[in-house]
DNA sequence: CATTCATATACGTTTAAACGTATATGTGTC
DNA sequence: GACACATATACGTTTAAACGTATATGAATG
């Protein structure tokens, strides 16, 4: 909403500022894969709620993520930001953590999370 | 030196929290037009001499740039990172750092100062 | 409408970055 | 080797980021 995106003098320090820290490129990383709800991100990263939430704020400040309310959940998501400066950047971060040990791990263990929102229990159960 | 070109981990996150502050970028801006002293980067940016020491220090430790010495002077320079993602960004940077207003009036400004090193007077002054 | 669950924010504290000033180092020059 | 100059570092202070805990908001559910 408030997302700027014509570009100012400090843009470029603003968005290395936001990069700069270690729990949101992890959730940057979770995302990459998809919209991811903020009980995934919070299980799967293993923090505490509030941090998630208060970083995922920081993200969305920086037009790098939106969210999408759902009911009681809320899904974060990349968007498409209108900086060309951004979008290099995000594409050099993307592949860089495509590659990274430790992230592609996360990614993983994210699959495995499971949220409580696509658990829908199914009418019938077809098994067996 | 004991700069380290191998992938580490965190290395996204410090490589950002150096890019991360506008004295920096305004330096890097300086050098992008090539290898500067430091007194040159002191008046051009009129920034007091050890917040521009300091500075060039940090992003030296980050294997951004490399110093050189010639007697009394110091000059800095861009160094060819080893790592994709780091070069894939300075690319990213310094296109944006070419187009900004505000940066290409100090790469202007840094053409008028100039270095007590590179004024050597003439043997035989041939005006009138 | 009280309760529960998911998420967001507020608040006080801790940690770390940036700063200005003073001083140290290192290199030419007299 | 005393001095001047360019640059680097040390140190104490100020500013801001990150954190944990507590609490508020907002939506579904009985």
């Amino acid at each position: 909403m408030n997302v700027m995106n014509k570009p100012r003098k400090d843009e470029p320090a603003a968005l290395f500022k936001t990069l700069a820290d270690p729990t949101r490129l992890r959730l940057l990383n979770l995302l990459a894969c998809g919209e991811t709800c903020v009980c995934e991100l919070t299980d799967t990263l293993r923090v505490v709620q509030p941090k998630v939430s208060r970083h995922l704020r920081y993200l969305k400040r920086a037009g790098l993520v939106e969210a999408r309310r759902n009911g009681k959940w809320t899904h974060y998501r990349w968007t498409q930001h209108g900086d060309p400066l951004v979008r290099h950047v995000l594409i050099g971060l993307r592949d860089w953590m495509a590659e990274d040990n430790q992230l592609k791990g996360e990614r993983r263990r994210r699959r495995k999370v499971c949220c409580r929102v696509s658990r829908r229990k199914p009418r019938k159960m077809k098994n067996k």
